[in-house]
DNA sequence: CTAAAAATATTTAAGCTTAAAACATTTTTC
DNA sequence: GAAAAATGTTTTAAGCTTAAATATTTTTAG
């Protein structure tokens, strides 16, 4: 039903019906793609969490988390970790808390900025992350299968290419407020 | 640095090299589109929270209740509202309860099942649903704005795939589960 | 008909999440 | 060098979320 007026494509002075191109069905048509990657996004996230608490008695934001710690052996700030993983500051501390009680995380002081908070995986952590990762990696991949091969990496530059998208209107909006301060 | 390879597409007998191919890249490659996937729809969430709680003091989980509530002007069951939004029943629960303190939904008992919630949109749940779902429509055009128009249905199709193949995995192992009880 | 099984919904405990406020420290400004 | 601004983190209150346990009602099997 969506898909009707197809035949008119090619027919002279149709440009009143031209439904394909039309600026509500476009619209409309964007709607229904944002429902389908919040909704193909939660199964996914879903199967994972149900995974983890099973195979691991894990969740899913710990292994977020540490995750983010693997890919920066050098420890990061809890607000360099609360900005990769898209999350706010508060919710940073209850997870990294929980992670150095189960002694996976060790959250140390600056040397010189007494401020900041240093967070590093212990090497309890490093190697049960490691077994988490290999299984996770197996999901996304099977997970994610169904994904012609030739598009993943286009998709992952789109998706990319939206929030930077995003980003840029940021700094404008940034830009202006410094502008009105001025 | 990761497009390397493209190159050696149409040179004869570059099966070994064959970089794009390969099954480890592949997986890869399946990883990363899955962690932009996740940051891309955990953005745009991020955004729509704050754009319903400064316009509307509202939030996202309620407008999506409030959204299928609409879809469904007969009224649904708390378990039919739970499986649309893919959330546990016991967090529907919940959101319920504050649409009913705010008089945006009213939840009445069905006419033969006892057991069974009829939740349905009070007038003014509609209108301010309405209202909501106006701007909720603008914003969505305006963030999923850069994906060209030729590949939004495309997208959408992928997406709805992706989820089915999923379903059929679980149909699957319930006819297993099921013959293992015969 | 009735006991067992299944279905519907809520409650509970634990954890995740946010925005805003509070707090601590460092840097900048005058 | 003190006041102000900025930065980094935690705390707080409210809400979201899940899995598991519970309560109630309906359906099914015998």
């Amino acid at each position: 039903m969506t898909q009707n007026g197809a035949k008119t494509q090619s027919i002279g002075s149709v440009k009143k019906i031209a439904p394909k191109g039309d600026a509500e069905t476009v619209q409309k048509m964007r709607l229904r793609l944002w429902i389908n990657m919040l909704r193909t996004t939660r199964h996914i996230e879903n199967t994972l969490r149900e995974r983890f608490k099973s195979d691991f008695e894990a969740t899913l934001p710990r292994f977020d988390v540490m995750a983010s710690l693997f890919r920066n052996p050098d420890g990061m700030t809890m607000t360099h970790l609360s900005e990769s993983l898209m999350v706010s500051n508060g919710n940073v501390t209850g997870i990294v808390e929980r992670l150095v009680d189960e002694g996976l995380v060790n959250r140390t002081a600056h040397d010189t900025d007494r401020r900041t908070a240093i967070v590093v995986l212990t090497p309890e952590g490093l190697s049960t992350f490691s077994e988490m990762a290999e299984e996770h990696h197996a999901w996304i991949n099977e997970l994610l299968e169904p994904i012609p091969q030739g598009e993943i990496q286009h998709l992952t530059e789109l998706l990319q290419e939206l929030r930077d998208a995003q980003t840029v209107e940021l700094h404008k909006t940034r830009q202006a407020k410094r502008k009105k301060k001025d």
